[in-house]
DNA sequence: CTGTTTCTTAAACAGCTGTTTCAATCGATT
DNA sequence: AATCGATTGAAACAGCTGTTTAAGAAACAG
């Protein structure tokens, strides 16, 4: 089937271009099985071309799997850019919106987009291309919430203290993302659906998070009656 | 060099039983490699026995690796044992007991044990021994965890919502074991030595959770002044 | 058209994979 | 000591791996 149309031959999403389709495929196979479990056949045959392409395009698999997940990455960043704020946001209110965006990204609707895999598989067992992803992709996010978290506690935190609370906040998502499934086979199937939405989860890590610096409510009332809760 | 010692032939720790030697060096190469990097030539040249030795012991591949991820979690079981506490001991003590011997399991003193790594695989990338893993191993620790939360909390929170504050504990450490390299890039050298060891960690995730669950203190006096704080 | 470069193709390469074969060896029982 | 099952050993197996080759097609300049 030659081109019928000179003016635009890419039907839908899928460029013409081989050594975009090569890294388009090769994300989604490295995202799917590993480095070691993916084939260059397999990418190849995805990518609707012959062998040698990639030996052509990238010189070897590893550097083609670099490319790859710099390339996911850089996709990623331009679908979901970081959140901004109005001048006058409350520090909770940007909290709230930081972990529900940062779990809508990680946990999607449905299945994950295989970008959100490929960086996952980095940050379990980082390779070469570990670095830049942190410098370019997580670091800077990191740094929001740093900073909420920060304008949250009222700037009373030492630093070392504010980067321990963002790591026990990202801690809460990742769990869900990275051991899903190991999470839905320890919470009964009916509450999965109904308490274990990206929107649920990210309202109790925001509840939590919000209890523990002191900004709201515990979560529980203390069973003693000599601690101080306060009433709204 | 046959052996010279009729009476006590294993020299320390290495069993003379080639099963077990098999066992053994499986566990410490899938846990370093994954399944499919890790190859049965070099399982059998570290256990010192032939080829062959896996097909007759095991029948194939996946069958070894299935038995050496059961075997490492019965001995990181028997290595380990789940806590005890007398029955006055505060819920709050026994939290802190349990993160603390969570994390000191999963992060070790300098390197995780193989045991660990091999679990944490199984746990990223469920194969078909993970199901009996969680309910062995996983499923009665979390459970563990619940009852301490549910005691903290006065019983007054559903056992969803009890669940879920389990699940954001569990995750506070997951990060730092599953994601360790990455938390290293995040958190400048010399924090890392200072506030990052298992035990400053354990510390940090209590405190956080016991605030949030209104038993300890908030872990930053809110900015604004018409919150009453507890003063100790 | 010619000559040159860029790209694509099928085939072959050497090497490693898990697995099997079958003879040699060992160890205990008879 | 002879027998027999259990275990080991070196070699070979078929299949897949990443990579290279060399010939051909396509695109393009002069």
């Amino acid at each position: 089937m030659p081109d019928p149309s000179p003016t635009c031959p890419a039907p839908a999403g899928e460029s013409r271009d081989p050594r975009e389709r090569i890294l388009l495929a090769a994300g989604k196979e490295f995202a799917e099985h590993g480095y070691e479990a993916a084939t260059v056949r397999d990418i190849c045959g995805a990518a609707g071309v012959n062998v040698a392409a990639v030996n052509y395009y990238f010189g070897d698999k590893q550097r083609l799997y670099i490319e790859s997940v710099k390339h996911a990455h850089e996709e990623r960043l331009r679908q979901v850019p970081q959140p901004e704020w109005a001048p006058g946001t409350p520090a909770a209110d940007k909290l709230r919106d930081f972990v529900g965006s940062l779990l809508e990204r990680m946990l999607g609707s449905g299945q994950a987009p295989w970008q959100v895999k490929l960086m996952m598989r980095e940050v379990l067992h980082p390779t070469e291309a570990c670095r830049e992803l942190v410098e370019d992709y997580i670091r800077p996010h990191f740094g929001i919430l740093l900073g909420v978290l920060d304008e949250l506690a009222g700037g009373e935190l030492p630093p070392s203290e504010v980067r321990r609370v963002g790591l026990s906040i990202i801690g809460q998502c990742f769990l869900y993302r990275a051991a899903g499934d190991v999470v839905a086979m320890l919470v009964p199937p009916g509450e999965l659906d109904a308490f274990h939405t990206p929107a649920a989860i990210a309202d109790h890590v925001t509840r939590f998070a919000l209890a523990a610096l002191g900004v709201a409510e515990p979560l529980a009332r203390p069973h003693s009656d000599h601690v101080p809760g306060r009433v709204s």
